[in-house]
RNA sequence: GGGCCCCUAGCUCAAUUGGCAGAGCAGCGGGCUUUUAACCCGUUGGUUGUGGGUUCGAGUCCCACGGGGCCCA
């Protein structure tokens, strides 16, 4: 089987194969090794902006990219190429070249990477062009490209192709672009304000520090099985047992669960720790990244999400999650009622509760139920049940709640933060009682590390932590509304 | 997991009540020295996602499967 047949197979690619051929046998090589560029298209664009129609300067530009127009007269050529920058045209003038190189101009094909020189013109429309002397073909490209107007719209192909998706589509090239910012503006808060950034393993031997599915794999040569992270923060915890006083770490995370509009198995996340710190503090923290990466994003710290407008401009609105569920329910919920007046509450509200969830369980139903969609502008939701924070620290003025806050903004969570639990017996209780979920069929509860808490018996200092996911808060700066859009290479099922 | 919807040429899309599978772009051939999605003339290209069924006849109706989307849980 050759392995160029499905491409032979196809006239249009077969097509493309023959011109490869012929120009082989010219003794053109069509992928030849480097290109000496002097120039990108959005640097001429700058410089020669202002230049009149029919100008013609003395510049000598050597520009490369991939042809995306072609506009083909009799003895004149006008091709637009794309590079990383921009866009620029090449004017192929017969007059301009030896005949021969003109018609192997004239052969290009849309898709090809060029490179050319030639001096830097105006057109008598007006379009800055360069005006083409010498050019090289710098890949031949063997499929065409998608319709040059339409470009690229189906929404599978331009995941499953995403070099495709990125040719064709500049708003693609901007999420991803503006993504990296993102990032890079993340990493320098943290840094500014002394954070060390670290590595923590990817491969575990138990799957702790969030409540999910983790995924399985075995590592052979040990005999063991193994699970890739679902969280960083017990080993990012252990390093501040270590000393490194405050750490961070920005990486992908997986989760064994539903892929839809906001989750995909594998997905980054931002957590931090700083001895000292209480979620006060960190709160504080949250509010001024949040500011300073919608700048950096947008240019302001009002941006649009889905059509509706967003002050991200501190401070946020606070309010306790035991606060927003009585006002939800209209009732004066407390950790004093009965379970079963509690659980008849939770019926009238949607709510179904099951045989092991307490109090702090059903409030947290309730509030993802009633309250969560609801929260447009940020909103720090704090102090939440212990039941459901395994590794937060008990409020200091209430043994039901935790220091604990998440950050909702547009009906989602940004944020989610802790004054982390470091009292080591309190931590062993609390993973018993998780245990004690596993058992009773709650296969999301936290599994018992006993080096983690050997680690907290050692001491770990006050400390306030902080997690973070990444792609909700691209896709919130860069208004997409499907988590895929702000993923390179979003997780799909195989083509075949 | 449940419901609804989509899949037609490389891409973007048509196809009346179940009645000859089409257009534009791309490709190929020709023309053209200032285009901007160039234009003009001609032309190639199809297992209608896959497999089955109903029917004289299926892109269209039915079933299963695959891939995708939206909503709900």
């Amino acid at each position: 089987m050759d392995e160029t047949s499905d491409l032979a197979a196809h006239p249009l690619t077969a097509a493309r194969l023959e011109k490869l051929e012929a120009l082989r046998a010219a003794g053109v090589d069509p992928y030849p090794p480097r290109f000496e560029r002097t120039h990108l298209a959005a640097e001429l664009h700058t410089t020669f902006g202002d230049l009149e129609a029919g100008a013609e300067t003395d510049v000598e530009a050597s520009v490369a990219g991939r042809i995306m127009l072609k506009r083909s007269f009799g003895k004149l050529v006008f091709a637009t190429v794309q590079d990383a920058s921009g866009r620029i045209q090449l004017f192929c003038d017969a007059r301009r070249l030896d005949p021969e190189d003109f018609d192997r101009f004239s052969e290009l094909d849309v898709g090809d990477w060029v490179g050319a020189t030639g001096r830097v013109i105006t057109t008598k429309k007006g379009e800055l062009s360069v005006a083409v002397e010498r050019f090289a073909l710098l890949a031949k490209a063997l499929r065409p490209l998608p319709e040059k107007w339409h470009g690229l719209t189906d929404t599978e192909l331009r995941s499953r192709r995403r070099y495709l998706d990125l040719i064709m589509n500049e708003e693609s090239r901007r999420v991803a672009t503006t993504r990296v910012r993102i990032v890079s503006e993340l990493r320098r808060q943290f840094t500014d304000r002394g954070y060390l950034e670290v590595e923590t393993p990817v491969l575990q031997t138990q799957a702790g520090g969030a409540l999910a599915r983790p995924f399985v794999t075995h590592h052979h040569a040990l005999d063991l099985d193994m699970y890739l992270r679902i969280a960083t923060e017990l080993h990012l915890k252990r390093l501040v047992v270590g000393g490194l006083e405050r750490v961070f770490e920005i990486g992908r995370v997986f989760r064994n669960e539903g892929i839809d509009a906001t989750h995909n198995p594998e997905f980054t996340m931002l957590e931090s720790y700083e001895a000292l710190a209480d979620y006060l503090d960190i709160m504080t923290m949250v509010e001024e990244i949040f500011a300073a990466v919608a700048e950096v994003a947008t240019g302001s710290t009002v941006i649009h999400y889905q059509g509706r407008e967003i002050d991200l401009t501190p401070p946020y609105r606070r309010i306790r999650h035991l606060d927003a569920v009585r006002e939800a329910v209209g009732a004066d919920v407390s950790y004093d009622m009965t379970m079963d007046d509690l659980r008849a509450l939770a019926r009238r509200h949607g709510v179904e509760p099951e045989q092991a969830w307490g109090h702090g369980k059903i409030f947290d139903e309730l509030f993802e139920e009633l309250v969560a969609d609801g929260l447009w502008e940020p909103t720090f939701v704090m102090d939440h049940p212990k039941e459901i924070s395994p590794l937060a620290r008990v409020h200091r003025d209430d043994p039901h709640v935790t220091e604990r806050f998440e950050l909702f903004i547009a009906g989602s969570e940004y944020a989610n933060a802790f004054s982390e639990l470091n009292d080591p017996i309190d931590q062993r209780r609390r993973f018993e009682a998780q245990a004690r979920a596993k058992a009773a069929g709650d296969d999301e509860a936290h599994p018992i590390d006993l080096d983690y808490i050997r680690a907290l018996e050692y001491g770990l200092p006050p400390t306030g932590g902080l997690g973070i996911g990444v792609d909700r808060l691209v896709m919130l700066l860069t208004d997409r509304s499907h988590i895929r859009e702000v993923l390179l290479f979003p997780t799909l099922r195989p083509e075949d």
